[in-house]
DNA sequence: CGTGGCTTTGAATTGACTCAATAGGGGTGG
DNA sequence: CCACCCCTATTGAGTCAATTCAAAGCCACG
């Protein structure tokens, strides 16, 4: 389906990119564009092969994965909607972006999109200010990676999808009991935090048996005492 | 010291980003540049403070540190000269930035730099394809500080340095024996791997031992076997 | 030629992994 | 509506890679 209109439906408009364009150079760019739907499990751009799109995810949340040649995983980015999805200037792509729920994404050829970057400064000057914030995150995890240990590491997960699925639907009462679904299995949190299935779900048992949080089936989690988890997550 | 002339005597004039500007371009940027001596150990940017400069690194070796509150560190990158220093954009510093060995930087104000950015498309084009390219290395980097072995990683460290040293001063011989030296110390290898300094040294030893590298003084690697060398970092 | 920092080597410890088995839970079809 | 099945998660026991603790050794420099 081509874009209706001028991305009147478009439940990121200003959050993305785009918000940055007017409506005259909207249009230019609504040309390019095209929405597609992926489902769980599929993937859009492949490690190795020459990554020809560039993307605004409107719904659902991608991984960025990269692995060794003899099969070991790290999932080295999450992508929520709003984000921009793929490597400009970059033929070949270096990691395998999959989505982790059905996704809704409005995507571009790489080519014409460059384009559009260098003719409008305020675009590309946005993304270089995410590209920045990336940078800093990716390396903020690094950190997480090679010196927390596994109970850190699990509370700071934790702690941080609450904070983001706090970002969304805000409470009135801050510090107060949040409940929230995880977008991610076991094994794909173990992805993230460089851990086995074994060790997260060990850790998540001993934060409900802590009566730190509670969790109802496998996805949901109720955070019980913030200030615990945070203790856990970054101690002292 | 203020720029003598226009950059005539930058050993970086080309490779940094300062080589998008034309003559009268650069007559603004040298304007705002000062000349800075940093020693071996001396720190330019502290995480937590506000960072109010950024710079090109023209001589000498960088290190961004992260750390936690409880004085765990972590190296999550490493600058050489012509890579660009600072954030642009952001007011809080996230790391440290240290000199590991001397070093010599051409210093720039962060508003009037963000200000000639935005002016400068191409240069702004060029900081951009450079971060871009430090999120893509700091991303594989996650997947070997999360997943990889001490041996892995310690093979694999040894044969980037001796990439980076054999793209400086081109051997004859390809495979051949290439000696360099490191620009880290055991203590600070361990920091960008996510090891200890016993590990390290440990691994070093176990590469000489198997005939792989030759280690002359604590500095100076000489590589033996690079076909080996590579086995070690990239298993099948 | 001494001194201090860096490095190497050894022994013991441990946190996370591996292997293995059980339990839960959501969806499908009878 | 219920039984079954598959996938995911939990729990336990044993192992092992890397760390921690400790002691020399080496080297560079004053």
């Amino acid at each position: 389906m081509i874009h209706q209109d001028i991305c009147s439906d478009c439940a990121v408009r200003d959050q993305a990119l785009c918000g940055s364009l007017d409506d005259r150079e909207l249009i230019a760019l609504n040309r390019l564009g095209q929405r597609r739907r992926v489902v769980r499990g599929e993937s859009i751009i492949w490690a190795g092969e020459e990554s020809v799109i560039c993307a605004n995810l409107l719904s659902g949340v991608l991984k960025l994965v990269a692995s060794t040649s003899d099969g070991r995983e790290q999932i080295v980015g999450l992508l929520y909607p709003a984000d921009f999805v793929g490597q400009p200037y970059e033929g070949e792509a270096d990691f395998t972006i999959t989505a982790v729920t059905d996704a809704e994404l409005c995507v571009f050829p790489r080519a014409p999109f460059e384009r559009v970057l260098e003719d409008h400064g305020r675009m590309e000057k946005l993304l270089l200010q995410r590209t920045l914030q990336a940078l800093r995150d990716a390396r903020a995890q690094m950190l997480t990676l090679a010196r927390k240990s596994a109970p850190e590491k699990v509370a700071g997960f934790v702690r941080d999808m609450a904070a983001r699925a706090g970002s969304n639907s805000c409470r009135a009462t801050p510090g107060g009991p949040v409940t929230f679904d995880l977008p991610l299995t076991r094994g794909q949190i173990a992805d993230v935090l460089g851990l086995t299935i074994e060790t997260v779900s060990r850790q998540l048992t001993r934060l409900k048996t802590a009566g730190v949080i509670r969790l109802s089936g496998t996805r949901a989690v109720t955070i019980l005492d913030a200030a615990a988890l945070e203790g856990q997550a970054e101690p002292a």
